[in-house]
DNA sequence: AAATGAGCCAACCGCCAAGTC
DNA sequence: CGACTTGGCGGTTGGCTCATT
């Protein structure tokens, strides 16, 4: 059963011919796991992975695999080089800016990770599928709903959106803020302006990003916040928030991006506190509303007027 | 303190398309 | 033209961590 590799022509390198060949079923689960290694990598691995593509760049990877002596596998590899140690990979938690770009754009190309991942500077294809799945569905089960469904999207685009911008808002108030505190300091103490990294550092939501390489801002072109919003497939004229949507959207569009280096720039370097808007609270509260007007709600309508709006702006955001 | 379950994420699997021989 | 290799993608799973019982 275990073909290691399929034939000779396949073998990645000079590997014992039983290490590269079929191996008698007896001795499957022995032979594969003597010679091709599996599961985590260890830090040894990933030096020498890291190392190996430092010195003779990515690509060929079975070859790659055999000339590092690693028993791994080609596909693994470039799996692991590519999610986890290239230059610039973002980890944690999505800031509201990477959540709104993931909503708005799986509601445009759905199940395309790896493209809505070029639009996260950083973000692997791995990472959105991995925050869709967890989070973004479990919200969908808790409203008993699919995702995509008009309910859904209902919430989505009524609930969820409006929370992202205003929070998009605050941290941008905030840095912007810190920014100035910090000039202010600098005037006071240092004639030299303080650098971006001082900038990040100094502000909480800065502190837990991971370095960005320049070649996460030569990626291609990213809607923008505010292309998101203004461009969004979500249909906001039909939204009992659309005043809302206008004044957030006006909001973002002010404080933040308007051309592709600066989206890449709060793509990448402004990493404001992560935090799952869809809290559990506000689950609960949508999952009420559905079933007190299932009727209504279940019917395709928009749903103007199935919850109230204020009661929603005072749940708390955590 | 141990057992259990849920959430999360790294890694693997299978398929497909493009490139190469 | 067909066989084969490689890289890429989306779906799935195994295992770790943490909270709850």
């Amino acid at each position: 059963m275990a073909v290691l590799w399929k034939g000779s022509s396949s073998s990645p390198c000079d590997w014992p011919e039983a290490t590269v060949t079929t191996v008698s079923d007896a001795d499957d689960d022995a032979a594969a796991a003597a010679e091709l290694r599996r599961g985590p990598w260890t830090v040894e691995e990933d030096a020498v992975l890291a190392g190996h593509v430092a010195a003779h760049g990515e690509g060929r990877w079975n070859e790659l695999a055999c000339a590092a002596g690693l028993r791994r596998t080609g596909k693994s590899c470039r799996l692991r080089w590519l999610n986890y140690l290239r230059p610039g990979v973002r980890r944690g938690g999505f800031t509201p800016r990477e959540q709104l770009l993931v909503l708005d754009l799986h509601s445009r190309w759905g199940n395309r990770w790896s493209r809505i991942a070029a639009h996260l500077p950083g973000r692997t294809d791995n990472e959105v599928k991995n925050y869709w799945r967890t989070r973004v569905q479990k919200h969908a089960r808790q409203l008993g709903c699919a995702v995509g469904s008009r309910q859904f999207n209902d919430a989505v685009r009524n609930l969820w959106v409006p929370r992202l911008l205003e929070r998009i808002h605050a941290d941008d108030s905030a840095a912007a803020a810190a920014a100035d505190a910090d000039a202010d300091a600098s005037r006071c103490c240092y004639s030299a302006s303080p650098s971006h990294d001082e900038l990040s550092s100094s502000h909480p939501a800065h502190r837990n990003a991971a370095p960005i390489t320049g070649d996460d801002c030569a990626r291609a072109p990213s809607p923008d916040v505010s292309s998101v919003v203004t461009g969004s497939s979500w249909s906001r004229e039909a939204s009992p928030t659309s005043q809302l949507f206008k004044s957030s959207s006006s909001t973002v569009e002010g404080c933040s991006t308007s051309t592709e280096t600066e989206q890449c720039q709060n793509g990448c370097s402004s990493s404001a506190t992560s935090v799952d808007m869809f809290d559990e609270s506000w689950s609960e509260l949508l999952a009420r509303a559905i079933h007190d007007d299932d009727a209504e709600f279940g019917s395709g309508e928009t749903g103007d007027s199935w919850w109230s709006l204020e009661d929603i702006w005072e749940q708390p955001l955590y």
